[in-house]
DNA sequence: TTGTATGCGTTATCAG
DNA sequence: CTGATAACGCATACAA
């Protein structure tokens, strides 16, 4: 591997030059800048970047951490980062946060060892109290996808989650539903509220009631979506429509209808919520809620880069989620042969 | 940041003695090592990344492409990858090679200016030639996840595409199928050859005669899969069952099957190839071929550290891929009512 | 068992 | 516009 010392030598210059010439940092006279690039690539040299990083304290290297690499939508995520990063000359450090608030907590620490220049965190598990505290022990900059700590506001990526529910729900309703249930994600986790709020303000932007009755907290796992469509059905009230707080549930829902004889549509609308790629095959399609990851991640990307570079960001901090209208709702049937659900 | 220097002066000992305990490299006389480690945490030590990098000339780092990152199975490729890389405290950074030649070999480069200890390589459109060039022109360590290039046998993580091929077409001829066709992806790629060999290999294992009318190239998307199942009904030939190259292939097929009328898997048989999440929410649910990608990520990570390390690698080069029953294969009806489906 | 000194390849500060 | 040289933080050969 030739060395920075190398090209000087060949060139005639001083190893000073040469890092000019690399980095274009101050003027350098044209007849020496030819002779020094002449010898570079005679040479082939590349700077070594464990030299740069040292000597500059920066390595160009964005770190992230995600909940589980193999989930339905990190794929998206993901590769917009990469891409964004890619263009701004950044690599970026992945790293899986598993499921827990500790492997969260230890994957945010590797990478911190690291010294990474800025990091992307889509984490689940570790608390708002985790993110502050993380964000005061650390000088590296901390951008957070999908998630909005008040106190780090300026750090989120996110999306309105309420805006969301209140969309799903009002389609519902704008199809003539009114019984509608709702299947959450776990309440602890702020998303799944703002969700289930969306749920709510529609509801009663329609002039209809909130009832604890017709809501139940599920896991946003396919089986937790079954179980919970069990209960509803067993609580006997009528329903002719579930929202759910994201599309693995709504497949777990729609999947026992079925099997208790239901028809999907037909008797029941169901509707998901975050759009991954399945609900489109899914049959029936899915009517459900984008969120738009990808635009989220070129943001995020962007704005730890800003930060890295002690840039004022320029990015678009909240993103709007849309209906997507696929089969799995229909008008409701007022002509009266409708089954009566809680009789079976 | 505290260096190595600052624990050297609060422990009353060498920097070499803190370098010692640190990478427990040496002996080092319990009572000092003890004094070694309340300075450590004392200060909060943590060894410089970048100077360790520039003394020990490698970085703990493996560098990864894949061709993209959104699609439906690297996600557990990446997990798995990201999870072996984790366990042996190595980081890994990603880059997305997009789908042509260019963009791959750029982003090879990108990885390899980074100076990563090792590349681990999971791409389409480069070609033999390229990767074989590269093997020789780095002293890098190379792995090849889903391909075998001859050359480079030892660095290869690669399935049997041959014998997957051979599965799905041997279930389809217990079924007592016999007029399969076979849609391919595109045939420059070796595995898309592999797999058409296996179907070759399979009928004639059968006593059947292969038969190019019954076969046609396509692109391993959607779109194509439909437009081949297409071009296949409109040459008339009888067909009972079709074997594809991918899963979204089989989904093309599928879905233009069930516009033009036919019933899937009533009148026609379909496979797919790849088991890719989505299969299992198909309708109807397909009947595939399972490569085990996650495994072949945990294998391709391992045996890059090894040679990382020039360590002789002990892992699995070739992995065999299984038949996946689900609903879109029936046995042949042969009680004579079946639709002549070339007079559609 | 421990300490000293040098090198790793760049960047950046100061002179010239 | 260019050159000399001191950091950057750690590992390691060589001494003690």
């Amino acid at each position: 591997m030739a060395t920075i010392r190398d090209v000087s030598k060949k060139a005639g210059v001083s190893v000073a030059t040469v890092s000019r010439v690399v980095n274009s940092t101050q003027w350098v006279a044209p007849e020496t800048r030819a002779r020094v690039i002449d010898a570079m690539d005679a040479l082939g040299y590349q700077p070594n970047s464990y030299a740069k990083a040292l000597a500059t304290n920066r390595s160009d290297i964005l770190g992230m951490v995600v909940g589980d690499l193999s989930g339905p939508f990190f794929g998206d995520l993901m590769g917009r980062v990469e891409l964004e990063a890619r263009q701004q000359h950044r690599h970026v450090l992945i790293t899986s946060g598993g499921l827990n608030r500790e492997e969260e907590l230890d994957a945010v620490d590797f990478l911190l060892r690291r010294q990474v220049d800025a990091l992307i965190l889509h984490v689940d598990s570790m608390t708002d109290a985790d993110l502050h505290a993380l964000a005061r022990r650390t000088e590296t900059p901390i951008v957070l996808i999908n998630r909005f700590v008040p106190e780090l506001k300026d750090q989120c990526i996110h999306v309105n989650n309420e805006l969301g529910g209140r969309k799903a729900v009002d389609y519902l309703l704008a199809q003539g539903h009114t019984d509608i249930a709702c299947i959450t994600g776990p309440l602890y986790k702020s998303d799944s509220r703002a969700r289930l709020h969306g749920y709510r303000q529609a509801l009663e932007g329609a002039g209809l009631t909130f009832s604890e009755s017709m809501v139940v907290e599920a896991d946003y796992m396919e089986p937790g979506g079954s179980d919970a469509m069990a209960r509803l059905l067993d609580r006997g009230y009528p329903i002719t429509a579930v929202a759910c707080g994201n599309d693995l549930m709504a497949y777990g829902a729609i999947r026992l209808l079925k099997d208790r004889g239901f028809s999907v549509p037909g008797d029941i609308a169901v509707t998901g919520y975050d759009d991954i790629v399945m609900s489109g095959y899914f049959e029936p399609g899915l009517t459900t809620i984008h969120v738009p990851v990808g635009d989220m991640g070129t943001q995020a990307a962007q704005l730890a880069v800003a930060l890295a570079e002690k840039r004022v960001p320029e990015v678009q901090h909240q993103f709007n989620p849309d209906l997507i209208i696929r089969d799995s709702v229909q008008p409701l049937d007022t002509s009266g042969h409708k089954k009566k659900i809680h009789s079976l």
